[in-house]
DNA sequence: CTTGACCCTATAGTAGCTTCAGGGTGTGAA
DNA sequence: TTCACACCCTGAAGCTACTATAGGGTCAAG
């Protein structure tokens, strides 16, 4: 299998597995005497394994750790308990602040309901304001509410 | 006012000023004989505009687009409307994603209820049974839900 | 006249790819 | 056979928004 028919049945591009394999996270396939790569199945299995963490946000750093833990099953299984868990934890706080500013961004937004120029545009003078240490919608929203 | 107060009156680091500054973000300072910067108050109103937009999330790109607006108020009230309301958009897309990530990592926590060893870890085995194609519990969950 | 806190520039590093430049290979058709 | 075209190769640069490092200059106090 080419890299190309490789790409396509594991949905990524070319350049991603070329990437992860000067990354050391896909062990390197043989080559054909012109140089191409040339994959089994095993490969898509690691291939896959690495897009399925990837798809979950988990670091390449990560995912060699779990590569790892896969060649040598002997140990570990709390060490990645506790990598799923300080990743869930990081997901939660990402998710707690993006909410916190998508509440700040729509007060922001009510400041301006309807469009005129940006002399009067409520979105620009709250920024303005802000900056010169007036105070802002978006963020005492935070404190009021 | 030197570089290293106007840091510490608007919170962020030197660097970041100066990054500011090669990116034309800021308008750049008067020089002292010796190429020491001195800033005046405007400045510190410009930083904090900047500062303030970047802790709503927004993009130094979009901020030049803000501060181009802030420049000439005749125009682009719309423009800057539209602008926060693509953020908005963009953010609470962020959420959604990232609160389905987060359900799908504790599906697959708890697939490993108590730590043995790798062998036994049932968060491997969820990943490693994935990437052999045959379905997995963190993603089928958003199937089946 | 030296110490230490500050300032300067230019360059490289971060994550996870993507894109580009500049070239080789292999196959089907004219 | 020779051409076109799709695919493959490498190495380097680009992306975001900084942060860090190297190697040096300036200034006030003691
Ligand atoms: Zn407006
Ligand atoms: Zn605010
Ligand atoms: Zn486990
Ligand atoms: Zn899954």
């Amino acid at each position: 299998m080419l890299i190309g028919e490789l790409a396509k049945m594991a949905g990524c591009e070319v350049e991603t597995i070329r990437y992860y394999e000067k990354e050391k996270l896909l062990t390197a396939p043989d080559r054909s005497p012109a140089g191409y790569r040339h994959y089994r199945s095993e490969h898509l299995g690691e291939l896959n394994f690495i897009l399925h963490c990837r798809s979950l946000g988990i670091s390449l750093a990560e995912i060699r750790q779990l590569a790892d833990f896969r060649a040598d099953p002997t140990l570990a299984c709390e060490e990645i308990n506790q990598l799923i868990d300080r990743h869930i934890k990081s997901v939660h706080q990402q998710v707690e602040s993006l909410r916190l500013l998508e509440q700040q961004l729509q007060v922001l937004r009510q400041r301006c309901p309807q469009a005129s120029d940006a002399a009067h545009c409520g979105i620009l003078q709250t920024l303005v304001q802000a900056a010169e240490g007036e105070g802002c919608a978006c963020h005492d929203s935070e404190r009021s509410s």
